[in-house]
DNA sequence: TGACTCACG
DNA sequence: ACGTACGTGAGTCAG
C-alpha cells in the first residue's frame, strides 16, 4: 500500500507563485487552485497510490516555532490573492472525497512527519509531496519526497530518495540535514544557526565529524581552525535551539488510521458547482464530473425558461411557424454540413444537401434567427445574394458581457452559465443553446448593451464577412521583385556583419547576437531580459556610435522583417485571383477593437520609407481606385469629449493642430513660437495621456530627464484640468464597480485593480484610463462601418469596404464612383457620433495604398 | 511552447 | 522601494 501525503500549504504556495495570475469574471483569484490541481492530477497519474492525505497549517502560534522568540511575525504575510484561495482548495478537495488533516499548534510538515512514521510502522510506502526542502529529513526507509519546484514558469516534481539527497548534499544522509540546518541556519525559516557558519563550513564539519553531537562532544580537541572553534563554542546554544526548531516532529497525536485515508466517493455535484464557478472547465472534463441536473448554479441570473419537450417537426412546418428560430449550423468548406433548428416547440435536424436546402429556405423567408457565430453564415449567404436576419448572435453577446474570456465556444459558455453538457447533435444541445440565448439576452438588456449589440456588433458582422469575401488585390509580381531586392541587400549586409564580427553566427538568434555584441566585441549591455542580454532596437540605438556593426544590424533587422513577414509571408497567402483575404476577429480584443489575422493586414509597414514602399503592392483592381479615409486624432477627440475638458474641446473646435496647441499650452508660448521639437514632445505627452502616463516612460520615449518629463505631465494636467478629473473619476469608478465602460456601453471588467501587487494594480489603473478612450473610438468606427456599408448598398454602388485599420477605412471603388464614395465616407464617418468636438476625416484616393494615404 | 523582436493604430 | 504606456499578430529561436 502507498500513501500520498501532501503538504497542501506548501504546494498551494508553489502553485500561486508558479502560475500566472488568473481570475474569474467575478474577480476571484484562481491561479493557485489551478496550479495545485494540475500538480495533484499529474502526481496521481504518475504514481499509483492507495490513500491520500492533505496536511494543512492552521494560522496561529505553533509549538515548535514558539521556541524562537523572533519567529513570529517575521515570515512574510500571505498575500490576499493567495489567502482567498485557501478555503477554495479545501472545499474542492473535500468535495472530491479527500481527507484534510490539521492540528492546532502544529505545522503541516509535522503532520507529514507523523503520517510517514505511521506508514513505516504499518509497512506502507509514503510519498510526501511538498515544495519545502525541509521535508528531505524525513526521507528513508519507505518514505520518499516528491519535491515540487517551478522552473521557468513550468511546475515540475522531482522524486527524492536517499541517493538523490546524498547527491545533492555532498553525501549527507537525510537525517544529517537536520544538523546541517542547525549549523548553517535558514533565514527564510528564521532558524539562526551558528553565527559565522555558512553552507560550506557546515557541510565540511558534517562530512568530517558526522553529526552535531559528535562535533560538540569534545569541542576543545576538535581539529579545526581556532576561530571556527570559538564560533562553534559561542554558538552552541543557538545550534541546539536551531536543531530543535528544524526537526520535524513524527509523533503527533493524530487520530487517524491509514485505512481512513482511502479516498471516499466524491460529491460530484458540489465539485462541479465549485469548479464551474471558478471557470475551470477543462478540469471538470479531466475529472469526468457530470453536470448536476435541474440546478441553476448562477443564482443571480434569470431562471432558464421552463423547458417544454420539443416535438420533432418537418422542415416545412417549421418554415411556416411563427417567431424567431434558433439554429445551430456546422459549416464545412463553406457549406452547411449539419443543421439543428428549433422554432417554438418544434425542432428538426438536417445534414448535407437537406441542411443546405433548409438553410436556403430559412434565409429566403427572412426568418429571424438566433445563432452562434454569424460570420460563417454571412459568408455562406452573401455570395448567394441572401441576407440573414440575425436576431441574436450568442457569440457576440457573450463577448460584450465579458470581453476578457479566452473564447466563446458553446461548450464553454454552457459550463460558465451552469447548463448541463449534452452529447452533441440533438435536442438537448439545441435546448441548451436556446436557454443560453435567453440568459445572455436578459443580461445584455440589464447591462444596457442592447443597442451596442443589435445596432453595432451584429450588423458589423455582416460588414466584416463582406470585407473578407472581397479581399485586397496584391501585386505578386511587384512584391516578388521587391523581395529579390531585399534579398540582395540582406546578403550584402550579412557579409559585412560577419566580417566585423570576425565569424559567422545566426543573426536571427537574439542569444547568439547578444554574445557577439557584448561578449566578443565588448559593447556595454544595456538592459537584460529573463534569458540574457537584450538586443532590442532601443538598446541598439544607444550603441550606434560605439561600433559600426550596430548600424548594420539595425538595417538587417528592418530588412529581414520586411522580407520574412511581409514579402514571403504575404506571398504565401495570395489566392488564385491575386487577392489576399484576411479574417477579422470580432471577439478578440479586450477594448472592442477588431483584429486581423492570416494575414494580419492591420500592421502593414508605413512608418519607414522602405517599409511604406510595400504599400505600393496593395492595389485596386483594374478600373478601380482605393479610397482611404482616416479619422484625425480620434482618441484625443474622444478624450476631450468624455473628460468634458473645456480647454481641449476649444482647441479641437479651433481646428488647429492639437499637438501644436498642446505645446503652446504646456510651454506657455504663442502658437507661432512652437518649434518642431516642442511639438514632438507635446505629441508624446498626448499619446502618453491616452495610455495612462508615467514620467519614467515618457522620459525614455522623448529622451529627457525623468524630472523634466514629470514637469511636462504636471503642466499638461494643469492646463487640461478636465483630463485630470477624468483620470481620477474613471479609476474611482472602476474600483467601485469593478469595470469600465465606453460611450456606447461596452464594458471591460477590471480584476487587476483589487490586486495587492503594485505593478498589477498600476497596470489596472492605466487600463481603466485607456479602455474607455480606445474602446469608444472602436465603437465609433464600427458604427461608421455599418453606416458606410448600408449607404453604399442603398445608393446601389459597386464600391465595397475592403479593410479597417482601427481609425482608417478603405473602400475599393470603380473609378466612376470614387468621388461619390469619398463624400460618403467623410459624411458617414464624421457623423457616426455626435461629440462635443467635431470628428474630422481625411480622405485620399489612388491606385494603390501608398498613393491613397 | 514561451520568449524575443518588431510591424501597426 | 519598486518598475515603468494602451491594444494587437507573425516569424524565429531554443528548450
Amino acid at each position: 500500500m502507498r500513501l500520498l501525503a501532501v503538504d497542501a500549504n506548501s504546494i498551494l504556495n508553489r502553485a500561486f507563485y508558479g502560475v500566472r495570475p488568473l481570475t474569474t469574471k467575478n474577480g476571484e483569484h484562481t491561479n493557485a487552485v489551478y496550479g495545485f490541481m494540475n500538480m495533484l492530477l499529474k502526481i496521481l497519474n504518475d504514481y499509483k497510490v492507495d490513500a491520500v492525505a492533505f496536511a494543512f497549517d492552521l494560522p496561529g502560534p505553533t509549538f515548535r516555532h514558539d521556541l524562537s522568540d523572533d519567529y513570529k511575525g517575521t515570515r512574510k504575510p500571505m498575500p490576499d490573492e493567495l489567502a482567498e484561495q485557501l478555503p477554495l482548495i479545501r472545499e474542492l478537495l473535500t468535495a472530491l472525497g479527500y481527507l484534510l488533516i490539521e492540528l492546532p499548534g502544529y505545522e503541516a510538515d509535522d503532520i507529514l512527519g507523523t503520517l510517514s512514521s505511521c506508514c513505516e510502522a504499518a509497512g506502507w510506502d509514503c510519498l510526501i509531496a511538498t515544495g519545502d526542502r525541509d521535508a528531505f529529513q524525513l526521507i528513508g526507509g519507505r518514505t520518499k519526497v516528491l519535491y515540487a519546484s517551478t522552473r521557468a514558469g513550468q511546475s515540475e516534481t522531482v522524486l527524492y530518495d536517499d541517493d538523490s539527497v546524498a547527491e545533492r548534499y555532498g553525501g549527507l544522509t537525510p537525517h544529517a540535514l537536520i544538523d546541517l540546518k542547525a549549523l548553517m541556519g535558514d533565514s527564510s525559516d528564521n532558524i539562526p544557526g551558528v553565527p559565522g557558519v555558512g553552507e560550506k563550513t557546515a557541510l565540511m564539519l558534517l562530512e568530517r565529524f558526522g553529526s552535531l553531537d559528535a562535533i560538540y562532544q569534545d569541542l576543545d580537541s576538535l581539529d579545526v581552525r581556532p576561530t571556527l572553534r570559538e564560533r562553534l563554542r559561542s554558538g552552541k546554544e543557538a545550534a541546539y535551539l536551531s536543531r530543535e526548531l528544524g526537526t520535524i516532529r513524527r509523533d503527533l497525536p493524530l487520530d487517524c488510521r491509514l485505512e481512513d485515508l482511502h479516498p471516499k466517493a466524491p460529491d460530484t455535484a458540489q465539485a462541479y458547482r465549485l469548479l464551474s464557478r471558478l471557470e475551470m472547465f477543462r478540469l471538470i472534463e479531466r475529472l469526468n464530473l457530470p453536470a448536476p441536473e435541474g440546478e441553476d448554479p448562477e443564482p443571480d441570473a434569470p431562471d432558464a425558461p421552463e423547458a417544454p419537450a420539443l416535438k420533432a417537426a418537418d422542415a416545412q412546418a417549421l418554415l411556416q411557424a411563427e417567431g424567431p428560430a434558433d439554429m445551430l449550423v456546422d459549416f464545412e468548406g463553406g457549406s452547411p454540413a449539419r443543421l439543428l433548428l428549433r422554432r417554438g416547440e418544434g425542432y428538426t435536424e438536417a445534414e448535407g444537401e437537406q441542411a443546405t436546402a433548409l438553410l436556403d429556405a430559412l434565409l429566403k423567408a427572412c426568418v429571424p434567427l438566433r445563432i452562434h457565430g454569424g460570420k460563417a453564415l454571412y459568408k455562406y449567404a452573401l455570395p448567394r445574394d441572401l441576407h440573414p436576419h440575425v436576431a441574436l448572435d450568442l457569440e457576440l453577446a457573450a463577448y460584450l458581457i465579458n470581453p476578457n474570456a479566452s473564447d466563446y465556444a458553446l461548450e464553454r459558455l454552457a459550463a460558465e452559465y451552469g447548463l448541463p453538457t449534452f452529447a452533441p447533435g440533438t435536442e438537448g444541445e439545441l435546448m441548451r443553446f436556446s436557454a443560453l440565448c435567453d440568459l445572455l439576452w436578459a443580461r445584455i438588456l440589464a447591462d444596457g448593451q442592447g443597442h451596442l449589440l443589435t445596432q453595432i456588433e451584429q450588423p458589423l458582422c455582416e460588414v466584416l464577412a463582406d470585407m473578407e469575401l472581397r479581399g485586397f488585390c496584391l501585386d505578386s509580381e511587384g512584391l516578388k521583385a521587391f523581395g529579390d531586392e531585399l534579398s540582395k541587400e540582406i546578403e550584402a549586409l550579412t557579409a559585412r556583419i560577419y566580417a566585423l564580427s570576425e565569424g559567422e553566427f545566426n543573426l536571427n538568434s537574439p542569444k547568439q547576437l547578444g554574445e557577439v555584441l557584448f561578449d566578443r566585441l565588448g559593447l556595454p549591455p544595456g538592459k537584460k531580459t529573463k534569458t540574457g542580454y537584450s538586443t532590442s532596437a532601443d538598446v541598439l540605438e544607444n550603441l550606434r556610435d560605439k561600433h559600426p556593426i550596430v548600424e548594420l544590424i539595425l538595417s538587417y533587422r528592418k530588412l529581414i522583417k520586411l522580407q520574412s513577414t511581409y514579402v514571403t509571408g504575404l506571398l504565401a497567402q495570395v489566392e488564385a485571383d491575386g487577392r489576399v483575404r484576411t479574417q477579422f476577429r470580432q471577439t478578440e480584443t479586450r477594448t472592442g477593437r477588431i483584429s486581423s489575422v492570416e494575414p494580419n493586414l492591420q500592421n502593414i509597414p508605413i512608418r519607414t520609407e522602405i517599409g511604406s514602399r510595400l504599400r505600393r503592392f496593395f492595389g485596386a483592381s483594374p478600373g478601380h481606385l482605393l479610397v482611404d479615409a482616416d479619422y484625425s486624432q480620434i482618441e484625443l477627440r474622444v478624450l476631450a469629449h468624455i473628460a468634458d475638458d473645456a480647454t481641449m474641446i476649444e482647441a479641437f473646435k479651433q481646428g488647429e493642430d492639437i499637438h501644436t496647441i498642446t505645446a503652446s499650452q504646456v510651454f506657455g508660448l504663442p502658437l507661432s513660437f512652437v518649434t518642431p521639437q516642442m511639438r514632438n514632445r507635446a505629441k508624446a505627452v498626448n499619446f502618453g495621456i491616452v495610455y495612462g502616463i508615467g514620467a519614467f516612460s515618457l522620459s525614455r520615449d522623448i529622451g529627457v530627464s525623468v524630472s523634466e518629463a514629470d514637469a511636462y505631465i504636471k503642466g499638461y494636467l494643469a492646463h487640461y484640468p478636465g483630463v485630470r478629473q477624468y483620470m481620477e473619476d474613471t479609476i474611482a469608478f472602476a474600483k467601485k464597480e469593478g469595470y469600465v465602460k465606453t460611450l456606447f456601453g461596452r464594458r471591460r471588467a477590471m480584476p487587476e485593480l483589487t490586486s495587492s501587487n503594485y505593478n498589477t494594480r498600476s497596470f489596472g489603473e492605466r487600463v481603466a484610463m485607456n479602455t474607455p478612450i480606445q474602446g469608444s473610438a472602436a465603437d465609433i468606427i464600427k458604427l461608421a462601418m455599418v453606416r458606410v456599408y448600408n449607404r453604399l448598398k442603398k445608393e446601389g454602388l459597386k464600391s465595397r469596404l475592403i479593410l479597417q485599420v482601427h481609425d482608417e477605412l478603405i473602400v475599393e471603388a470603380p473609378e466612376s464612383e470614387a468621388e461619390q464614395v469619398s463624400a460618403i465616407l467623410r459624411q458617414e464617418m464624421e457623423n457616426a457620433a455626435l461629440l462635443q468636438v467635431p470628428l474630422t476625416v481625411d480622405v485620399h484616393m489612388g491606385t494603390n495604398w501608398l498613393e491613397a494615404k
